[in-house]
DNA sequence: GTCGGACAATATGCATGCATAAATGGGATA
DNA sequence: TATCCCATTTATGCATGCATATTGTCCGAC
């Protein structure tokens, strides 16, 4: 224990902070989970972890209970935690829930009437992907940009909206595995079609921005349910063939054994 | 301490479980903040708790972090945690996202096309609320009946939706504080006009049942949004006389100060 | 009288000890 | 060889010690 504790010096040394132990066990935790080190179903040792990670067993309790509410892990039946399994249904369903929601924040964003001034940073991250998106063909670096450019869309709108509540349930939604805006984009990267993919959800954002603009509501509620929706698309052409998901970190948690809804 | 630690084995030893303590933890910091004894903005002081709640800083400290997933208290700017302030905003907020998820899970159940006996349980909870509503006057206990029912209602809904990750989406949302199902129905009990609300209620009931046994999604889907507005409308009267909002659990986290929105 | 600083008291985050419960493995028996 | 039971090992949940950071307070100076 005395090279645990010295390495965990160490580490305080180079960056200490008032939480950074916990902090360091679950991105430690998450990055074993998905990496398919911890398979789904295995109990996760805390002792183990403890060998693992570097901390001490009270972070690393403290981290698989965010773990918990990130949905990585489940409370044990007799105690502990255990990795838990997706099944397809389960990827599905969070993507619908985060698309839900983000149909609510959407409309709120709308029914709020924002100015121009609020909507400069959605309009100018529009026009940034317009152009990410106008070449031909795309490179390895432009899929990088759409998903930073991608993910700022979804903060604005979630800004938009006006309501701390709602971010913090889109947060939780979208911080649910594989469910956030910009899960599997990355997969299309390599496909001929994975430009037009882009085209399309960029249409999308065009159209949302534009609903939001106008106060139409249930226009940009159904526009934003349906831009998550893409991303159904993007599940179900990754399912199709099970190599390129395996590859993906966190792919090992996939039980493909029950039927997948959309 | 010997006295805590005496006081923690008696109760262990009346009914002792795996994680008893955090959820005796848990509970009594419920009551505590609910109950206004831990104003809102105020650290929630782990020794305290310790000496009011009779057990260790431990399970303290995991019931602070679960109940910072409730929302009843969120993570202070220099560590430990402080009781959060509710807007009225929030809570309408807290509604709406419930409301939406709810639409949601009435959707997916329409979508499902579920058997007869699969809806049995929730035509049986119609049938019950409509017997419970039928007299022109209420009593406190048929209060009580509504709000159990009412409750089971819900949890149908979300049986039928058939996805856990739906279900742990709602869970979530109802957790928040005045968001749940039954929030407020309470206040109206001496009401003249609180048995009308409650008949209105029922009505969406009714027609949400049949939408979904008639798998109309969008219909079930727009109906259980706004069954959850009655609770916003709740929430609003409510609001307007101050003195009978504070006597409920929970009144003195209302910072009434910004503004509403629905 | 008010502002500032230092000191004291207290809280937090982490590590670890300890008792009990659960799991694992081995051995014996059918 | 398969199965069941028991012992050993391990893990969990809780309590507590300790170092550091933070807060509150009191006193002095301006």
């Amino acid at each position: 224990m005395t090279a645990r504790t010295v390495m965990a010096r160490t580490v305080t040394a180079e960056e200490d902070g008032r939480g950074m132990q916990v902090a360091r066990a679950q991105q430690g935790l998450r990055e074993l989970i998905l990496a398919g080190d911890l398979p789904p179903g295995k109990r996760v040792s805390e002792p183990a972890m403890v060998d693992r990670l570097g901390v001490s067993r009270t972070p690393v309790r403290l981290a698989l209970e965010r773990l918990a509410r990130e949905g990585l892990v489940t409370p044990g039946a007799s105690g502990g935690f255990v990795v838990r399994a997706f099944t397809a249904a389960d990827l599905a369903d969070g993507i619908e829930v985060r698309g839900t929601l983000e149909g609510l924040a959407a409309r709120l964003a709308a029914e709020r009437r924002p100015t121009a001034a609020d909507l400069a940073p959605l309009r100018a991250c529009v026009a940034d992907l317009d152009r990410v998106v106008a070449p031909p063909t795309l490179s390895e670096a432009d899929f990088d940009a759409y998903v930073r450019l991608n993910a700022f869309f979804h903060e604005e709108l979630v800004r938009l909206a006006g309501s701390g509540v709602v971010a913090r349930a889109i947060e939780q939604a979208s911080a649910q595995p594989f469910a956030g805006p910009s899960a599997f984009v990355r997969l299309h990267a390599t496909e001929p079609a994975g430009r037009d993919t882009l085209v399309v959800a960029q249409e999308q954002h065009r159209l949302l921005l534009d609903a939001i603009t106008r106060g139409q509501g249930a226009r940009a509620e159904a526009l934003a349910a349906e831009h998550a929706r893409v991303a159904q698309r993007r599940l179900g052409a990754a399912l199709a063939d099970r190599d390129r998901l395996d590859g993906l970190p966190g792919g090992s948690l996939l039980r493909l054994a029950a039927g997948k809804r959309a």
